[in-house]
DNA sequence: AATTCAGTACCGACTAGTTGGTATGTAATT
DNA sequence: AATTACATACCAACTAGTCGGTACTGAATT
C-alpha cells in the first residue's frame, strides 16, 4: 500500500490538511482522525511526525509564517522602491486576496489564538510569533516611510503595524459572519485611507505617480 | 437541595455560564457538561431549557446582544449633544473597557463566528444578526455626525461602522494573543485618529481621497 | 379547606459514538 | 542489523443527547 515514504512529504500533507481543516472548523472542533483523513495517513503516521494534537498546532502555525513571509516576500509590490508604495501595495494585495474563497485568505493564526488563547499555551505563544513577526515586517516599511514623509509624526511604526493587522483581522470575522467578502473590502479600503492620511501631512516630497501633487 | 425553581433563573444562570465558558475556551472546547458545572444545573435540566447545544450557542447570541444593547445605550456618553462626539465617546468607552480582564471585554459573537461560521449555521447566523445590530446603532450617530460635519463625503456611514468593529475585533485577537490590552489600546487610538480626520476636513470633494490636515 | 391532577422544572443514570493517545507490528530505507 | 516510517488494533475518558422518574406549583374540583 504504502507507495511513497517521504517522511518530509507525509508531514506536509498533514500540516497542509491541517491548515485547511482548522481555518474551517477551529482547533477544537478538528479532530487528530479529520487530520488523518484528509491527509491520508493513519493514526499512527500522525503520531510518529507529533508527539501530540498540540505539538502539531504550534508546528501548523510555524509552517503557516512561513509560507505567509514567502507569499508576501515574493509579492511584485515588494519590487517597488518607495517603502509607502510598498505599504499601500501591501494592502491592495490582501484586498485582491479577499476575492478568492473565504478559506483561502483567513488567517490561521487569528483563528486559532481566540480559542486557545487560554487553554493552549503552546499554540497561543505560536500564533503570537507569528503575528508579531508579520507585524514587524511590516514595520520596517512603515519606518522607512516615515522617514520619507512624515519624520515627526507622533505614532509608531509597530503601532501602525499591529492596526494593519486588527484591521484584517477583524475583517475576516466579518467576512466570515456574512459569507462575503464586501464589508472585509470596504473596510480594508477605509484602512487604506488612513494609511495615505498618516503620510499626507506637512513636508512631504514624492516623486510617485499617485497621491500629493502640491509644491 | 433545590433552592429556588425559577425556570428564567437557571435559564440565566446557563446562558450566563456559556457566556464566559465560550468567551475563554471556545465554542467547541465548551462542553454542556462544562457549562452545567459552571451554572449548578444538571444535564436535564440544560436540555429542558435547550434542545442542543447549538441553541444555547444561537440563545447566549442573543443574550448578548441585548446586554452589549443595554451597556452602550445607557452609557454616559449617550447623554451628548453632539453625535461626533457621542461616537468619540464610544471608541474612550471601549478604550476604558480594556482595563478590565480580557474574558470581560472580548466580545461572544465574534468569537462564536469564527469557528462556526462553517460548521455551525445557525449560530453562525445568530452572530451575524447581533453584529450587524449594533452596527446599525453606530451607523445611526455616524449619519448624524455626517450631515453635520461632511455632508459630501464618499464613504458610507454603514462601512464606517463596520470598519470600526473590524478593529475592535481585531483589538481583541491581539489582545489574546499578547495576553495584553496595550497593542489593543493603540490600535483604538488609531481608530479614534482616523475617525476625527473623516469629520475634520473641508470634505467639499468626494471620491478623491487626499486631503491635507494641519496639526 | 382539602383533594385531585395536570403541567412544569429538574434530576441523574444511561447510551452510542467520538476523542486524543498508545502498544505493537512490519515493510522499507540506511 | 538497526533505524525509520508508517499501519492496525485498541483503550480509557469524554461527548451530546435520552429517558424514566421526582418534586414542586397552581388551578379546578370536591
Amino acid at each position: 500500500m504504502a507507495r511513497t515514504r517521504n517522511s518530509l512529504e507525509t508531514r506536509t500533507k498533514l500540516l497542509d490538511a491541517a491548515r485547511d481543516l482548522i481555518r474551517a472548523k477551529g482547533y477544537s472542533a478538528t479532530t487528530v482522525d479529520d487530520i488523518c483523513h484528509a491527509a491520508g495517513v493513519t493514526k499512527g503516521g500522525f503520531f510518529h511526525h507529533f508527539e501530540s494534537k498540540d505539538q502539531l498546532g504550534v508546528a501548523a502555525a510555524e509552517q503557516f509564517s512561513s509560507m505567509a513571509e514567502q507569499i508576501f516576500g515574493s509579492a511584485p509590490y515588494q519590487e517597488l522602491e518607495d517603502p509607502l508604495e510598498r505599504l499601500l501595495g501591501y494592502i491592495d494585495f490582501r484586498i485582491a486576496m479577499l476575492g478568492a474563497e473565504i478559506s483561502q485568505y483567513t488567517c490561521l493564526l487569528g483563528t486559532m489564538v481566540q480559542e486557545a488563547y487560554a487553554t493552549h499555551p503552546s499554540v497561543r505563544a505560536a500564533c503570537d510569533a507569528g503575528m508579531t513577526t508579520h507585524v514587524h515586517d511590516l514595520a520596517h516599511d512603515i519606518e522607512d516611510a516615515k522617514l520619507l514623509y512624515a519624520p515627526n509624526a507622533s505614532w509608531t511604526s509597530e503601532s501602525v503595524g499591529y492596526f494593519i493587522q486588527s484591521v484584517i483581522q477583524g475583517a475576516f470575522i466579518f467576512a466570515k459572519a456574512k459569507q462575503s467578502p464586501d464589508v472585509a473590502v470596504e473596510s480594508m479600503m477605509h484602512l487604506r485611507r488612513y494609511l495615505e492620511s498618516l503620510f499626507n501631512s506637512q513636508n512631504s516630497r514624492s516623486s510617485s505617480s499617485s497621491q500629493i501633487q502640491k509644491e
